[in-house]
RNA sequence: GUCCCCAUCGUCCAGUGGCCUAGGACCCAGCCCUUUCAAGGCUGUAACGGCGGUUCGAAUCCGCUUGGGGAUACCA
């Protein structure tokens, strides 16, 4: 099914934390849709808890989208036509709509206290009740009325009245045909003046021109209260989507207690690329653009896309597939870019290194890292030998220990080969020659045990990047300065 | 408790009644390449939860069952 042109989408998150990946993973979809159709893409700030509100989230939700390339196109950042994009800001919007359906019998005041309804909650849940809910105690009086009964809040809330034939099934854009359960009269409008979630999306989704109602799968059961105030106000309905939701390995909910991917600032501090982790989450419940091939551009989704071919399955986010991805996008950077990336990524998490030093030494061992990495993060333990000073260098116990019998006449053979090239022909090519002549022809040794204490002079570890290569960098006397300091 | 959603290799997907002795990707294993580690190439292991239907024929349709998940808030 395809529905109409252009798409207005919209990812509404809540700063009570850092970021989650549940929302990149939406915006991911919600953007593909919204560019596909030529659309816009809308950010909304969903903060209508007030005692959840996490100074600084919001921040983070502009800076982590950005990150991924997933910026939109209207949100309190950059503004819109449709804003405010703030619910703190839009309460007297609100407020008017809640007005409006008390005065048409949609919805009635409410003024049981806190504990008067977890005590009823308990008995229900006690008796075995086939259904819990507000028993309208509330419904039909007057304050004055209400205030002689026991349990009385002076500060009351609306609820809507959901009637005999609430409307139980819709229609989904991935599910088709979905049914849920019947509502319950729900709070829409809270004591504190703050609207939930259900009068919040809905008025916000209509006023803002929202075109598809993008979320969670957890949402499929309120949905019809969504239906039902839809109905009173006589509004169109748009798209329904309810997106599988991401699973931890053992199926749960994803969330930030039991996996740190939780988070969407985890796959940036730990050197993931952006366009990795869109790729990735892209991936999920969704299947890839190109038959036989996983990698695939964001463009490349956006032209395909398709909201009917997503799965309906929870998918497990198994970060395994994301670790080979990363691998492969760095490996398609240039070394140039990849220089950069690194050196910018250890600004950020406060590597200190002299950042002009470590560009040009970076960019230099761009070629021999590249297919060693993973993530940005494995790039420092792997260099770090080429930035310190030759007389700091460490030699690592393991690759002490590891060293063969031969080492001093090795390193002394290595030495006087190596010196004896001329210093403007010291590269990979002609290092590499001097040392086999010498070592593998000369003493006679296998490649392996010959070059064994020639790495760890150089590196100070059994396992290095190439080794011609990083003495090439290093250059002639730091070379020899470093086999002479281990000898 | 009640309601809703879901069910193919370890993981992510393909499969919409015959092309399936179920395909791809990642992971894993083996081999090749090789100065270490990788990358790369080749090969391989591995799944339709169960039971009943419908049909000439079922991974695909239906029912039941089992299993997982979600919702049942003045949180989203």
């Amino acid at each position: 099914m395809t529905p109409p042109l252009p798409a207005r989408t919209r990812v509404a998150p809540s700063p009570t934390g850092d970021p989650h990946v549940g929302t990149a993973y939406q915006a991911i979809f919600d953007l593909a849709c919204a560019r596909q159709t030529g659309g816009q893409f809308v950010l909304r700030i969903e903060d209508t808890d007030q005692a959840r509100q996490v100074e600084g989230s919001e921040q983070q939700i502009y800076d982590t989208l950005a990150w991924l390339g997933l910026s939109p196109d209207e949100s309190p950042e950059v503004g819109g036509p449709a804003g405010p994009y703030r619910q703190s800001e839009r309460l007297p919007e609100y407020a008017a709509v809640a007005q409006q359906l008390l005065d048409a019998g949609h919805a009635y005041h409410c003024w049981c206290t806190p504990e008067r309804l977890a005590d009823l909650r308990k008995q229900q849940e006690a008796s075995k009740q086939a259904d819990t809910g507000y028993d309208r105690r509330c419904y039909g009086l007057t304050r004055d009325e209400r205030a002689k009964l026991p349990g009385f809040s002076e500060k009351p809330v609306v609820r809507m009245l959901v009637p005999d034939d609430p409307p139980l099934t819709f229609t989904d854009l991935i599910r088709g045909e979905v049914a849920c359960p019947r509502p319950d009269d729900q709070v829409i409008l809270k004591a504190d003046g703050f609207p939930t979630y259900h009068l919040a999306v809905v008025v916000d989704d209509h006023l803002m021109g929202i075109t598809h109602t993008v979320r969670g799968e957890e949402w499929i059961s309120s949905t019809p209260k969504h239906l039902l105030i839809y109905r009173w106000l006589g509004w169109d309905l748009p798209f329904f989507v309810h997106m599988p939701l991401l699973r931890n390995a053992d199926k749960s909910k994803i969330a930030k207690r039991k996996n740190p991917a939780a988070r969407l600032m985890w796959f940036r501090e730990n050197g993931y690329l952006p366009e990795a982790l869109v790729n990735f989450l892209s991936l999920l419940a969704y299947p890839p653009v190109h038959e036989g091939s996983d990698i695939q551009s964001f463009d490349e989704l956006v032209a395909s896309f398709d909201w009917g071919k997503f799965s309906t399955t929870g998918p497990v986010v198994d970060l395994g597939k994301l670790d080979w991805l990363n691998g492969a996008y760095i490996r398609a950077l240039t070394d140039d870019e990849l220089g950069a990336r690194i050196v910018a990524y250890w600004d950020e998490v406060g590597q200190p290194v002299d950042a002009v030093e470590a560009r040009r030494v970076v960019t230099q061992a761009a070629p021999i890292i590249k297919e060693r990495l993973t993530t940005l993060r494995d790039a420092y333990p792997m260099v770090d030998f080429l930035l310190v000073d030759d007389d700091l260098l460490v030699i690592e116990d393991d690759a002490r220990e590891a060293l063969p019998e031969q080492t001093p006449q090795i390193l002394a053979a290595a030495i006087k080969a190596l010196g004896a090239l001329p210093g403007d022909g010291f590269t990979a090519e002609t290092a590499e020659a001097a040392l086999r002549a010498s070592l593998v022809d000369g003493l006679g040794l296998k490649p392996r045990v010959a070059f064994n204490p020639v790495r760890t002079a150089i590196s100070g570890r059994k396992v290095s990047p190439p080794l011609f290569e990083s003495m090439a960098i290093l250059g002639q006397a730091r070379t020899l300065a470093r086999l002479q300091s281990l000898k």
